[in-house]
RNA sequence: GUGGUUGUAGCUCAGCUGGUUAGAGCGCUGGUUUGUGGAUCCAGAGGUCGCCGGUUCGAACCCGGUCUUCCACCCCA
Protein backbone atom coordinates (compact mmCIF):
# COMPACT_ATOMS: atom_id res chain seq x y z
CA UNK A 1 0.00 0.00 0.00
CA UNK A 2 1.18 3.10 -1.12
CA UNK A 3 1.57 6.33 1.66
CA UNK A 4 -0.78 9.04 0.83
CA UNK A 5 -0.49 12.82 0.44
CA UNK A 6 -2.65 14.16 3.73
CA UNK A 7 -4.82 16.94 2.54
CA UNK A 8 -8.19 18.40 3.66
CA UNK A 9 -11.42 19.06 1.81
CA UNK A 10 -11.68 22.26 -0.39
CA UNK A 11 -12.60 25.31 2.04
CA UNK A 12 -11.70 23.61 5.06
CA UNK A 13 -9.07 24.86 7.23
CA UNK A 14 -6.61 23.56 10.33
CA UNK A 15 -6.14 26.59 13.13
CA UNK A 16 -2.63 25.95 14.47
CA UNK A 17 -1.98 28.04 18.31
CA UNK A 18 -1.24 31.53 16.55
CA UNK A 19 -4.54 31.33 14.91
CA UNK A 20 -6.61 29.76 17.69
CA UNK A 21 -5.40 32.45 19.75
CA UNK A 22 -6.18 35.00 17.52
CA UNK A 23 -9.91 33.51 17.27
CA UNK A 24 -10.46 32.91 20.88
CA UNK A 25 -9.83 36.41 21.19
CA UNK A 26 -12.38 37.07 18.80
CA UNK A 27 -14.92 34.67 20.22
CA UNK A 28 -14.44 35.40 23.77
CA UNK A 29 -14.73 39.46 22.99
CA UNK A 30 -18.47 38.05 21.41
CA UNK A 31 -19.33 36.17 24.12
CA UNK A 32 -18.78 38.17 26.27
CA UNK A 33 -20.46 40.90 24.72
CA UNK A 34 -23.57 38.34 24.35
CA UNK A 35 -23.17 37.11 28.28
CA UNK A 36 -23.10 40.96 29.54
CA UNK A 37 -26.62 42.18 27.35
CA UNK A 38 -28.06 39.11 29.26
CA UNK A 39 -27.99 36.53 25.68
CA UNK A 40 -27.53 32.77 27.13
CA UNK A 41 -25.81 30.10 24.75
CA UNK A 42 -27.78 27.20 23.42
CA UNK A 43 -25.93 24.22 21.10
CA UNK A 44 -27.66 22.44 18.71
CA UNK A 45 -26.29 19.15 16.70
CA UNK A 46 -23.91 19.44 13.69
CA UNK A 47 -26.32 17.44 11.70
CA UNK A 48 -29.97 17.77 11.54
CA UNK A 49 -32.94 15.63 9.72
CA UNK A 50 -32.75 17.01 5.79
CA UNK A 51 -36.99 17.69 6.19
CA UNK A 52 -35.68 20.28 8.75
CA UNK A 53 -33.09 22.12 6.67
CA UNK A 54 -34.88 21.94 2.78
CA UNK A 55 -36.50 24.37 1.13
CA UNK A 56 -36.20 26.76 4.24
CA UNK A 57 -32.66 28.43 1.79
CA UNK A 58 -34.78 28.52 -1.48
CA UNK A 59 -33.85 26.17 -4.32
CA UNK A 60 -29.82 27.60 -4.40
CA UNK A 61 -30.06 27.32 -0.58
CA UNK A 62 -30.51 23.49 -1.10
CA UNK A 63 -28.20 23.16 -3.58
CA UNK A 64 -25.27 24.24 -1.00
CA UNK A 65 -26.35 21.77 1.63
CA UNK A 66 -24.39 19.20 2.72
CA UNK A 67 -26.01 15.75 2.91
CA UNK A 68 -25.08 12.55 4.86
CA UNK A 69 -24.85 9.11 3.58
CA UNK A 70 -26.99 6.71 4.86
CA UNK A 71 -25.64 4.48 7.09
CA UNK A 72 -25.56 1.23 6.31
CA UNK A 73 -27.27 -0.28 2.45
CA UNK A 74 -27.86 2.87 1.53
CA UNK A 75 -28.85 1.72 -1.84
CA UNK A 76 -31.44 -0.74 -0.80
CA UNK A 77 -34.43 1.76 -1.93
CA UNK A 78 -33.23 2.76 -4.74
CA UNK A 79 -35.01 1.60 -8.16
CA UNK A 80 -33.85 1.39 -11.13
CA UNK A 81 -36.42 3.79 -12.32
CA UNK A 82 -35.45 6.20 -9.61
CA UNK A 83 -31.51 6.45 -11.14
CA UNK A 84 -33.22 7.33 -14.79
CA UNK A 85 -34.97 9.84 -13.12
CA UNK A 86 -32.28 11.49 -12.09
CA UNK A 87 -30.39 12.56 -8.08
CA UNK A 88 -33.37 14.37 -7.05
CA UNK A 89 -35.14 11.39 -7.05
CA UNK A 90 -32.53 9.41 -5.40
CA UNK A 91 -31.44 11.93 -2.78
CA UNK A 92 -34.24 11.32 -0.29
CA UNK A 93 -33.57 7.67 -0.56
CA UNK A 94 -30.17 7.59 0.20
CA UNK A 95 -29.78 10.83 2.47
CA UNK A 96 -31.84 11.75 5.54
CA UNK A 97 -29.41 13.77 7.50
CA UNK A 98 -27.68 16.91 6.55
CA UNK A 99 -25.15 19.06 7.91
CA UNK A 100 -26.40 22.26 9.41
CA UNK A 101 -26.62 25.39 6.83
CA UNK A 102 -27.10 28.31 9.37
CA UNK A 103 -27.68 28.92 13.21
CA UNK A 104 -31.03 30.31 12.41
CA UNK A 105 -33.23 27.38 11.42
CA UNK A 106 -31.89 24.63 13.53
CA UNK A 107 -32.57 27.93 16.40
CA UNK A 108 -36.23 27.54 15.04
CA UNK A 109 -36.97 23.86 15.48
CA UNK A 110 -35.22 24.03 19.18
CA UNK A 111 -37.87 26.57 20.12
CA UNK A 112 -40.64 24.87 18.50
CA UNK A 113 -39.57 21.33 20.30
CA UNK A 114 -38.82 23.22 23.64
CA UNK A 115 -41.52 25.82 23.52
CA UNK A 116 -43.33 24.92 27.11
CA UNK A 117 -40.09 25.16 28.51
CA UNK A 118 -39.25 28.72 27.09
CA UNK A 119 -39.91 31.81 29.27
CA UNK A 120 -40.88 34.73 26.04
CA UNK A 121 -39.02 36.81 25.60
CA UNK A 122 -36.21 34.05 24.96
CA UNK A 123 -32.20 35.66 24.47
CA UNK A 124 -30.09 33.17 23.01
CA UNK A 125 -26.78 32.89 21.57
CA UNK A 126 -25.52 30.11 19.71
CA UNK A 127 -21.65 29.93 18.87
CA UNK A 128 -20.99 26.93 16.43
CA UNK A 129 -19.59 26.41 12.26
CA UNK A 130 -22.22 25.75 9.94
CA UNK A 131 -21.11 24.39 6.32
CA UNK A 132 -21.84 25.09 3.31
CA UNK A 133 -21.28 23.84 -0.14
CA UNK A 134 -20.02 27.00 -1.63
CA UNK A 135 -17.37 27.22 -3.58
CA UNK A 136 -14.75 28.83 -2.11
CA UNK A 137 -12.69 31.98 -2.35
CA UNK A 138 -11.24 34.99 -0.28
CA UNK A 139 -13.58 35.70 3.09
CA UNK A 140 -15.84 32.23 1.96
CA UNK A 141 -15.18 29.16 3.01
CA UNK A 142 -17.47 26.16 3.39
CA UNK A 143 -16.64 25.68 6.86
CA UNK A 144 -17.05 28.38 8.82
CA UNK A 145 -18.49 29.69 12.62
CA UNK A 146 -21.59 32.22 12.91
CA UNK A 147 -22.35 33.78 16.27
CA UNK A 148 -25.92 34.14 16.38
CA UNK A 149 -27.70 36.40 19.04
CA UNK A 150 -31.57 36.03 18.84
CA UNK A 151 -34.29 37.63 20.69
CA UNK A 152 -37.72 35.79 20.01
CA UNK A 153 -41.04 36.06 21.35
CA UNK A 154 -40.79 40.38 21.71
CA UNK A 155 -41.83 42.99 19.07
CA UNK A 156 -40.02 45.59 21.36
CA UNK A 157 -37.45 48.23 19.24
CA UNK A 158 -35.13 47.83 22.06
CA UNK A 159 -33.81 44.49 20.42
CA UNK A 160 -32.44 46.45 17.15
CA UNK A 161 -31.15 49.34 19.81
CA UNK A 162 -29.10 46.38 21.57
CA UNK A 163 -27.98 44.38 18.38
CA UNK A 164 -26.19 48.04 17.51
CA UNK A 165 -25.10 48.61 20.85
CA UNK A 166 -23.67 45.04 20.91
CA UNK A 167 -21.83 45.72 17.44
CA UNK A 168 -20.64 48.71 18.91
CA UNK A 169 -18.74 47.06 21.57
CA UNK A 170 -17.77 44.32 20.23
CA UNK A 171 -16.09 46.20 17.49
CA UNK A 172 -14.59 48.87 20.24
CA UNK A 173 -13.12 45.91 21.42
CA UNK A 174 -11.48 44.02 18.63
CA UNK A 175 -10.10 47.23 17.75
CA UNK A 176 -11.60 47.56 14.48
CA UNK A 177 -12.50 51.19 13.93
CA UNK A 178 -13.30 52.32 10.44
CA UNK A 179 -16.67 50.30 9.77
CA UNK A 180 -20.66 51.05 9.00
CA UNK A 181 -23.32 49.16 10.65
CA UNK A 182 -25.63 49.61 7.64
CA UNK A 183 -29.50 49.77 8.91
CA UNK A 184 -32.69 49.81 7.13
CA UNK A 185 -36.52 48.79 7.22
CA UNK A 186 -38.07 45.89 4.95
CA UNK A 187 -40.97 48.13 5.31
CA UNK A 188 -39.35 51.07 3.58
CA UNK A 189 -38.45 48.79 0.69
CA UNK A 190 -41.65 47.52 0.16
CA UNK A 191 -43.10 51.19 0.51
CA UNK A 192 -40.45 52.41 -2.23
CA UNK A 193 -41.66 49.65 -4.30
CA UNK A 194 -45.29 51.00 -3.95
CA UNK A 195 -44.82 54.84 -5.01
CA UNK A 196 -42.73 53.65 -8.09
CA UNK A 197 -45.89 51.34 -8.97
CA UNK A 198 -44.31 48.43 -8.60
CA UNK A 199 -45.90 47.04 -5.78
CA UNK A 200 -44.59 43.84 -4.16
CA UNK A 201 -41.64 43.92 -6.67
CA UNK A 202 -39.27 44.77 -3.84
CA UNK A 203 -37.37 41.59 -3.80
CA UNK A 204 -36.61 41.97 -7.54
CA UNK A 205 -36.14 45.67 -7.14
CA UNK A 206 -33.73 44.97 -4.02
CA UNK A 207 -31.36 42.24 -5.99
CA UNK A 208 -30.85 45.29 -8.76
CA UNK A 209 -30.50 48.01 -6.35
CA UNK A 210 -28.25 45.94 -4.17
CA UNK A 211 -25.34 46.31 -6.85
CA UNK A 212 -25.50 49.73 -7.10
CA UNK A 213 -22.05 50.18 -5.65
CA UNK A 214 -20.55 47.62 -7.33
CA UNK A 215 -21.78 48.46 -11.22
CA UNK A 216 -23.22 52.10 -10.97
CA UNK A 217 -26.60 53.31 -11.26
CA UNK A 218 -26.42 53.26 -15.18
CA UNK A 219 -25.83 49.38 -15.48
CA UNK A 220 -28.77 49.05 -12.57
CA UNK A 221 -31.09 51.06 -14.58
CA UNK A 222 -30.32 48.33 -17.35
CA UNK A 223 -30.79 45.67 -14.75
CA UNK A 224 -33.92 46.94 -13.75
CA UNK A 225 -35.44 47.12 -17.08
CA UNK A 226 -34.78 43.70 -18.21
CA UNK A 227 -36.44 42.68 -15.29
CA UNK A 228 -39.86 44.58 -16.72
CA UNK A 229 -39.75 48.10 -14.72
CA UNK A 230 -41.48 50.83 -16.59
CA UNK A 231 -39.30 53.57 -17.55
CA UNK A 232 -41.73 55.37 -15.59
CA UNK A 233 -40.49 53.71 -12.13
CA UNK A 234 -37.46 53.90 -12.80
CA UNK A 235 -37.18 57.40 -13.09
CA UNK A 236 -38.61 57.56 -10.11
CA UNK A 237 -36.06 56.01 -8.36
CA UNK A 238 -33.79 58.18 -9.01
CA UNK A 239 -33.81 60.72 -5.85
CA UNK A 240 -32.98 57.57 -3.88
CA UNK A 241 -29.91 56.27 -5.32
CA UNK A 242 -28.46 59.86 -5.34
CA UNK A 243 -29.49 59.78 -1.61
CA UNK A 244 -26.30 61.03 0.58
CA UNK A 245 -27.18 62.81 3.47
CA UNK A 246 -27.25 62.36 7.18
CA UNK A 247 -29.52 59.49 8.50
CA UNK A 248 -31.82 62.89 9.83
CA UNK A 249 -32.28 64.29 6.73
CA UNK A 250 -32.62 61.09 4.40
CA UNK A 251 -34.93 60.04 7.02
CA UNK A 252 -36.90 63.29 6.38
CA UNK A 253 -36.61 62.95 2.68
CA UNK A 254 -38.21 59.82 2.25
CA UNK A 255 -41.33 60.31 4.59
CA UNK A 256 -42.14 62.95 2.38
CA UNK A 257 -41.04 60.20 -0.86
CA UNK A 258 -43.25 57.93 1.02
CA UNK A 259 -46.01 59.73 2.10
CA UNK A 260 -48.45 58.06 0.45
CA UNK A 261 -47.51 54.26 1.47
CA UNK A 262 -48.75 53.71 4.84
CA UNK A 263 -46.45 50.73 5.12
CA UNK A 264 -43.48 52.80 3.83
CA UNK A 265 -44.08 55.19 6.63
CA UNK A 266 -44.48 52.61 9.74
CA UNK A 267 -40.81 51.56 8.39
CA UNK A 268 -39.57 55.08 8.79
CA UNK A 269 -41.45 55.37 12.21
CA UNK A 270 -39.86 52.26 13.20
CA UNK A 271 -35.84 53.36 12.34
CA UNK A 272 -37.00 56.62 13.89
CA UNK A 273 -37.60 55.42 17.36
CA UNK A 274 -34.58 52.78 17.28
CA UNK A 275 -32.07 56.00 16.72
CA UNK A 276 -34.36 57.72 19.39
CA UNK A 277 -33.75 54.94 21.37
CA UNK A 278 -29.88 55.22 20.74
CA UNK A 279 -29.70 58.64 21.74
CA UNK A 280 -31.87 58.10 25.23
CA UNK A 281 -29.16 54.99 26.13
CA UNK A 282 -26.91 57.94 25.64
CA UNK A 283 -24.73 56.49 22.43
CA UNK A 284 -24.26 58.25 19.43
CA UNK A 285 -24.67 57.85 15.98
CA UNK A 286 -21.24 57.37 14.88
CA UNK A 287 -20.84 53.96 12.63
CA UNK A 288 -24.96 54.28 12.20
CA UNK A 289 -25.60 54.01 9.03
CA UNK A 290 -29.18 54.23 7.52
CA UNK A 291 -28.50 52.81 3.57
CA UNK A 292 -31.92 52.97 1.47
CA UNK A 293 -30.81 50.91 -0.57
CA UNK A 294 -29.41 48.15 1.66
CA UNK A 295 -30.78 44.92 1.32
CA UNK A 296 -30.73 41.35 2.32
CA UNK A 297 -32.52 38.06 3.80
CA UNK A 298 -35.99 39.55 1.71
CA UNK A 299 -37.42 36.34 2.31
CA UNK A 300 -37.77 36.18 5.85
CA UNK A 301 -36.99 39.67 7.28
CA UNK A 302 -39.85 41.67 7.81
CA UNK A 303 -38.79 44.85 10.00
CA UNK A 304 -35.13 45.81 10.48
CA UNK A 305 -31.99 45.11 8.85
CA UNK A 306 -28.82 45.03 9.43
CA UNK A 307 -25.26 44.59 7.71
CA UNK A 308 -21.74 45.29 8.96
CA UNK A 309 -18.86 46.63 6.70
CA UNK A 310 -15.51 47.15 7.27
CA UNK A 311 -14.04 49.93 5.86
CA UNK A 312 -10.79 49.73 3.08
CA UNK A 313 -10.73 46.05 3.32
CA UNK A 314 -11.42 43.46 0.62
CA UNK A 315 -13.54 41.32 2.78
CA UNK A 316 -17.22 41.20 2.68
CA UNK A 317 -19.90 41.71 4.88
CA UNK A 318 -18.52 40.62 8.48
CA UNK A 319 -22.27 40.88 10.34
CA UNK A 320 -25.82 41.16 9.38
CA UNK A 321 -29.14 40.55 10.86
CA UNK A 322 -32.89 41.29 10.75
CA UNK A 323 -36.47 41.27 12.28
CA UNK A 324 -38.62 38.29 11.28
CA UNK A 325 -42.50 38.07 11.83
CA UNK A 326 -43.02 34.32 11.91
CA UNK A 327 -39.44 32.71 12.47
CA UNK A 328 -40.97 29.19 13.21
CA UNK A 329 -44.20 29.12 11.28
CA UNK A 330 -42.52 26.56 9.03
CA UNK A 331 -42.40 24.34 12.34
CA UNK A 332 -45.95 24.82 13.00
CA UNK A 333 -45.54 27.12 15.70
CA UNK A 334 -47.10 30.84 14.92
CA UNK A 335 -46.70 34.46 16.43
CA UNK A 336 -43.28 33.65 17.46
CA UNK A 337 -41.69 36.99 16.02
CA UNK A 338 -37.87 37.74 16.92
CA UNK A 339 -34.81 40.17 15.48
CA UNK A 340 -32.27 38.40 15.82
CA UNK A 341 -27.70 38.66 13.82
CA UNK A 342 -24.64 37.10 13.39
CA UNK A 343 -21.06 38.10 13.71
CA UNK A 344 -18.91 35.92 11.29
CA UNK A 345 -15.75 34.91 13.22
CA UNK A 346 -13.64 33.87 9.99
CA UNK A 347 -14.31 37.59 8.09
CA UNK A 348 -13.60 39.07 10.99
CA UNK A 349 -10.14 37.37 11.55
CA UNK A 350 -9.58 38.18 7.62
CA UNK A 351 -10.12 42.09 8.27
CA UNK A 352 -8.27 42.51 11.38
CA UNK A 353 -5.29 40.24 9.79
CA UNK A 354 -5.40 42.39 6.83
CA UNK A 355 -5.76 45.28 8.89
CA UNK A 356 -2.86 43.80 11.09
CA UNK A 357 -4.29 45.20 14.29
CA UNK A 358 -4.16 41.58 16.34
CA UNK A 359 -2.54 42.20 19.46
CA UNK A 360 1.04 41.25 19.84
CA UNK A 361 0.57 38.12 22.31
CA UNK A 362 -2.40 36.54 22.87
CA UNK A 363 -0.78 33.41 22.20
CA UNK A 364 -1.25 30.86 24.92
CA UNK A 365 2.35 30.47 26.75
CA UNK A 366 4.23 28.76 29.29
CA UNK A 367 5.92 31.53 32.19
CA UNK A 368 8.49 29.33 32.68
CA UNK A 369 10.08 25.75 31.73
CA UNK A 370 12.43 23.37 34.18
CA UNK A 371 15.65 22.75 32.76
CA UNK A 372 17.88 19.67 34.15
CA UNK A 373 21.01 17.99 33.56
CA UNK A 374 20.05 14.13 34.61
CA UNK A 375 17.70 11.93 36.73
CA UNK A 376 18.18 13.89 40.35
CA UNK A 377 17.56 17.23 38.64
CA UNK A 378 14.32 15.52 36.79
CA UNK A 379 13.44 14.70 39.83
CA UNK A 380 14.14 17.71 42.02
CA UNK A 381 12.46 19.86 39.24
CA UNK A 382 8.82 17.33 39.48
CA UNK A 383 9.07 18.63 43.18
CA UNK A 384 9.75 22.59 41.62
CA UNK A 385 6.99 21.84 38.92
CA UNK A 386 3.71 21.27 41.52
CA UNK A 387 4.85 24.02 43.69
CA UNK A 388 4.94 26.32 40.47
CA UNK A 389 1.30 25.26 39.66
CA UNK A 390 0.10 25.09 43.24
CA UNK A 391 1.27 28.79 42.99
CA UNK A 392 -1.02 29.25 40.05
CA UNK A 393 2.82 29.87 37.77
CA UNK A 394 1.60 28.22 33.72
CA UNK A 395 5.13 25.91 34.18
CA UNK A 396 6.46 22.97 32.01
CA UNK A 397 8.85 20.24 33.14
CA UNK A 398 11.71 19.57 30.06
CA UNK A 399 10.29 15.72 29.31
CA UNK A 400 13.64 14.28 28.35
CA UNK A 401 17.24 14.06 30.34
CA UNK A 402 19.58 15.62 27.60
CA UNK A 403 21.62 18.21 26.66
CA UNK A 404 20.85 21.47 28.20
CA UNK A 405 20.79 23.51 25.31
CA UNK A 406 18.15 21.65 23.43
CA UNK A 407 16.17 22.43 26.41
CA UNK A 408 16.62 26.54 26.19
CA UNK A 409 16.29 26.26 22.63
CA UNK A 410 12.78 24.72 23.22
CA UNK A 411 12.27 27.23 25.64
CA UNK A 412 12.99 29.62 22.86
CA UNK A 413 11.12 28.70 19.89
CA UNK A 414 7.88 28.20 22.49
CA UNK A 415 8.77 32.21 23.69
CA UNK A 416 9.01 31.16 27.39
CA UNK A 417 10.55 34.17 29.05
CA UNK A 418 11.61 31.88 32.05
CA UNK A 419 14.10 29.19 32.45
CA UNK A 420 14.78 27.19 35.31
CA UNK A 421 18.41 25.52 35.76
CA UNK A 422 18.71 22.08 38.31
CA UNK A 423 21.88 21.18 38.50
CA UNK A 424 24.19 19.68 41.20
CA UNK A 425 25.36 22.86 42.58
CA UNK A 426 21.25 23.85 43.30
CA UNK A 427 20.23 20.83 44.68
CA UNK A 428 22.44 20.84 47.25
CA UNK A 429 21.95 23.49 48.33
CA UNK A 430 18.07 23.52 47.94
CA UNK A 431 17.49 26.73 45.50
CA UNK A 432 16.95 27.70 41.93
CA UNK A 433 18.85 28.98 39.05
CA UNK A 434 16.68 31.61 37.17
CA UNK A 435 17.23 32.95 33.83
CA UNK A 436 15.32 35.45 32.31
CA UNK A 437 15.54 34.82 28.35
CA UNK A 438 14.36 37.91 27.21
CA UNK A 439 17.17 39.91 29.17
CA UNK A 440 19.76 37.20 29.44
CA UNK A 441 20.23 37.47 33.25
CA UNK A 442 20.84 34.60 35.52
CA UNK A 443 20.21 34.63 39.61
CA UNK A 444 20.56 31.78 41.74
CA UNK A 445 17.45 32.27 44.42
CA UNK A 446 15.18 30.27 46.53
CA UNK A 447 11.69 28.92 46.08
CA UNK A 448 10.17 31.42 47.27
CA UNK A 449 11.57 34.46 45.31
CA UNK A 450 11.40 32.17 42.38
CA UNK A 451 7.97 32.13 42.82
CA UNK A 452 7.56 35.96 43.90
CA UNK A 453 9.84 36.86 40.32
CA UNK A 454 7.48 34.53 38.23
CA UNK A 455 4.15 36.41 39.77
CA UNK A 456 5.22 39.56 39.44
CA UNK A 457 6.59 39.72 35.33
C1' G B 1 -23.49 25.73 -11.03
C1' U B 2 -20.59 29.13 -15.23
C1' G B 3 -15.78 31.37 -16.72
C1' G B 4 -10.68 32.19 -15.59
C1' U B 5 -6.23 31.18 -12.52
C1' U B 6 -2.59 28.39 -9.59
C1' G B 7 0.41 23.95 -8.07
C1' U B 8 8.59 22.74 -7.92
C1' A B 9 12.18 21.04 -0.51
C1' G B 10 8.67 22.27 5.90
C1' C B 11 7.89 27.88 4.06
C1' U B 12 8.68 31.84 0.08
C1' C B 13 10.02 31.19 -4.71
C1' A B 14 14.00 30.51 -9.22
C1' G B 15 14.38 26.93 -13.17
C1' C B 16 15.93 30.27 -20.62
C1' U B 17 12.46 28.23 -27.20
C1' G B 18 11.50 20.45 -24.02
C1' G B 19 18.19 18.17 -23.37
C1' U B 20 22.64 14.75 -18.35
C1' U B 21 22.88 13.88 -11.25
C1' A B 22 16.19 20.07 -10.31
C1' G B 23 18.41 25.17 -7.47
C1' A B 24 18.37 29.64 -3.80
C1' G B 25 16.89 32.08 0.71
C1' C B 26 14.61 31.04 5.23
C1' G B 27 13.63 26.93 8.42
C1' C B 28 15.31 22.02 10.23
C1' U B 29 19.45 18.52 12.20
C1' G B 30 24.49 18.24 13.87
C1' G B 31 29.20 20.78 15.02
C1' U B 32 32.16 25.14 16.74
C1' U B 33 30.60 25.16 23.06
C1' U B 34 30.18 17.19 27.00
C1' G B 35 26.16 23.51 33.04
C1' U B 36 23.37 27.76 29.10
C1' G B 37 19.01 29.76 23.89
C1' G B 38 18.86 34.01 20.19
C1' A B 39 24.08 36.11 16.57
C1' U B 40 28.43 34.30 13.34
C1' C B 41 30.90 30.36 10.88
C1' C B 42 31.08 25.06 9.12
C1' A B 43 28.68 20.58 7.68
C1' G B 44 24.30 17.69 6.64
C1' A B 45 19.40 15.85 5.76
C1' G B 46 15.14 16.84 2.89
C1' G B 47 11.79 16.80 -3.76
C1' U B 48 8.00 10.06 -7.89
C1' C B 49 8.38 19.07 -9.99
C1' G B 50 -0.20 18.10 -7.29
C1' C B 51 -2.14 13.28 -9.42
C1' C B 52 -3.30 10.09 -13.87
C1' G B 53 -2.64 9.47 -18.91
C1' G B 54 -0.72 11.14 -23.86
C1' U B 55 3.01 13.35 -27.52
C1' U B 56 8.55 12.77 -27.94
C1' C B 57 14.82 9.55 -28.66
C1' G B 58 14.06 12.68 -24.22
C1' A B 59 8.88 16.30 -20.25
C1' A B 60 9.12 20.35 -14.18
C1' C B 61 8.38 22.65 -19.19
C1' C B 62 3.92 20.63 -24.68
C1' C B 63 -1.41 18.23 -24.88
C1' G B 64 -5.91 15.94 -22.32
C1' G B 65 -8.28 14.69 -17.81
C1' U B 66 -8.61 15.15 -12.53
C1' C B 67 -7.76 17.35 -7.74
C1' U B 68 -6.19 21.81 -5.27
C1' U B 69 -5.49 27.33 -4.75
C1' C B 70 -7.03 32.06 -5.75
C1' C B 71 -10.38 35.41 -8.63
C1' A B 72 -15.04 37.03 -11.21
C1' C B 73 -20.40 35.80 -11.72
C1' C B 74 -24.40 33.80 -8.57
C1' C B 75 -25.28 33.97 -3.62
C1' C B 76 -23.69 34.81 1.13
C1' A B 77 -20.91 35.33 7.09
Amino acid sequence: MSIQKPSLPKGTRDFGPLQMARRNFILDTIKETFRLFGFQQIETPAMENLSTLTGKYGDEGDQLLFKILNNGDFIKDVKAEDLLSGSSRVLPKVAEKGLRYDLTVPFARYVVMNRNDISFPFKRFQIQPVWRADRPQRGRYREFYQCDADVVGTDSLVCELEILLMIKRVFGKLGITDYDIKVNNRKILTGISEVIGEKGREGELCVAIDKLDKIGWEKVQEELAQRNFSPDSISKLEPIISLKQNNTDKLNFLKDFLSSSETGLKGIAELEEVLDLLHKYGESEAHVDFDVVLARGLTYYTGAIFEVKVNHVTIGSVSGGGRYDNLTGVFGLDGVSGVGFSFGVDRLYDVMDELGIFPESNLDKTKVLITHFDDKGFEYGLQILQKLRSAGISSELFPETGKIKKQLTYADKKQIPFVIILGDNEIQQGNISLKNLNSGTQETVSLETTIEILINN
